[in-house]
DNA sequence: ATATTACGTGTTATAATATAACATTTCATT
DNA sequence: AATGAAATGTTATATTATAACACGTAATAT
């Protein structure tokens, strides 16, 4: 049941605040860095925050970066998967919205006779902008 | 230039043995403890082992779990990528080595303009003893 | 053969990431 | 208002990973 942004608390309105202006994925002491200012002083104040908000699917956690970054599909089908395009030039980050993903992962792995649940998928190259 | 198991350094040969009868991945902490006996002292000897061996493609890291696991596809095409099932239930992982999805993920990529160079997949759910 | 170069090692310290434990506060709902 | 569930604040600590530097070893290039 994702929440709504009226029922975020405070702690989670700064940390999704912060991480809708930013573009690269930030770790968690980058946020608190950033956000000390307001209030928060200790990194599990962030971990809380953050938890929250990636299990409601607002945030993702980049695994391969130990990094959070917000969600921009805006109802986001995976709250347990991800699926990244990770440029290695500029540390851009851009979601895979192809939604019949999770569908070709499952058949996949039903080839190996695994039982699909969910995924990270984290792909490195070049982004559009620094390929060229 | 994969290094063949003659051109290992004796540090490397304990990381590597210990991985090599170990069925679920291993933390480079766990790691340490069980080849303390063989008189490895330092988490830095663990890394450096095994920075080399992944290197040379001999072991992956599954970065969701910061785990370690030896690399069983006896000529793995892939020394920068990794692809994983891995079980919620006994926590065994096993490759998949169907090899055309670099080729696959190099397609999805490229739809979004992102010139694909490796990746790291984990797939999570049931294997096939633990999903019946 | 020996000076050079490259790499691996051993060691100590420290950085970076994340969670445990517990007392307190907030807030919606009885 | 009383209760209960969840969020907060705070301190301490666990877990994962790297920096820095002195030393050793082995291949090789002059």
């Amino acid at each position: 049941m994702p929440l709504k942004n009226e029922n975020l608390t405070r702690n989670q309105k700064i940390v999704l605040d912060l991480l809708k202006n930013t573009k690269e994925p930030l770790g968690a002491y980058t946020i608190l860095t950033n956000i000390e200012k307001k209030g928060i002083k200790a990194p599990l104040q962030v971990y809380r925050a953050l938890d929250k908000l990636i299990e409601s699917g607002k945030v993702h956690k980049i695994e391969s970066k130990n990094a959070y970054i917000i969600c921009k599909n805006s109802n986001c089908n995976s709250l347990k998967s991800t699926s990244f395009l990770i440029c290695e030039k500029c540390d851009s980050v851009s979601e895979i919205k192809r939604n019949n993903l999770k569908q070709d992962l499952s058949i996949l792995s039903e080839e190996s006779g695994f039982n699909y649940a969910n995924h990270n998928l984290e792909i490195y190259g070049l982004c559009k902008s620094c390929g060229d």
